[in-house]
DNA sequence: TGAATAATTGACTGTTTTACTGGGTTATGT
DNA sequence: ACATAACCCAGTAAAACAGTCAATTATTCA
């Protein structure tokens, strides 16, 4: 799991939408307004979240974007990896040494934990806090029979 | 938290040291070979984790790089943190809107737990892995005999 | 003392990603 | 018809990433 601003934008430009759930379709002009972020940075991002189908849109007077489902199933992992993805690359399939996968295990858990993060849990902020001590004591059980 | 390649790179070195904590100073040269990247790359990342103390190290023959401190008192944010950090900045005071706070608790959550893992946590938590990985890799010499 | 080792420093390069600008085109509601 | 807004490019400046190269300093060992 990679967390870059890059993420953090699509994040936050999510929740927006988010709050606007249930409203009429919300232009992307107002939330670059809101969030304080380009409009044409945020119509890339937004074309990479509707190829993974997580807002839909409609277009013009009064139409914007929507969240494709509703936001107490729309996990925080999801938005960051839609805006990661990146085309299929030079494929060399590099041989990880062992220690990367050892790296690679611990990012995994990250990912775990922002699977398990919807939309709706981040605006209820407590409840974030809740989540993760929860999926920390599951880490720290795991480890502690393996000791 | 930022979660980036660099900060992988830096955490596998760390862990390298890590199993070699209690012998003699280890050369970045032997690091860049086992984890396969290059040597100066390595020398700026390890100056970075020298500022921080997480390492200490040695000069001339014999000598090289060792844990600052035990791998068990280390934590995985720490070596994280000390390669992201960057220069004082164009010191811009950026009004934070209220959704990027919220982010900013969601990633602060990620920081908490990284917190919370040592290196030789790490390490140990992979011990099952390194098993599984043992007995395949046994497997497949089994079969490359027969091929 | 001299040679080899290895950290340390700094300047410099190429590539990729980030974040943004600006132009256009389509679709659609009034 | 017209304004709105999604869509779709192409380009671009700045940063980060990953690495090279060269020179210097400290240390050990022979």
């Amino acid at each position: 799991m990679k967390m870059t601003t890059k993420g953090r934008y699509a994040v936050t430009a999510m929740l927006d939408l988010a709050l606007q759930y249930g409203n009429a379709p919300t232009p992307l002009a107002d939330i670059a307004e809101r969030q304080d972020l380009s409009l044409s940075y945020l119509e890339q991002l937004f074309a990479q979240l509707r190829r993974a189908e997580l807002v839909s849109s409609t277009r013009g007077p009064g139409g914007g974007y929507t969240l494709g489902r509703e936001p107490g199933s729309i996990a925080v992992s999801e938005v960051i990896k839609a805006v990661n993805e990146q085309l299929p690359k030079t494929g060399e399939s590099c041989e990880p040494c062992y220690l990367s996968q050892v790296w690679d295990e611990l990012s995994n858990e990250i990912e775990r934990f922002l699977d398990s993060v919807s939309l709706a849990d981040v605006l209820e902020s407590a409840e974030v806090k809740n989540i993760a001590d929860r999926q920390r004591r599951i880490f720290i059980e795991r480890h502690e029979v393996m000791v």
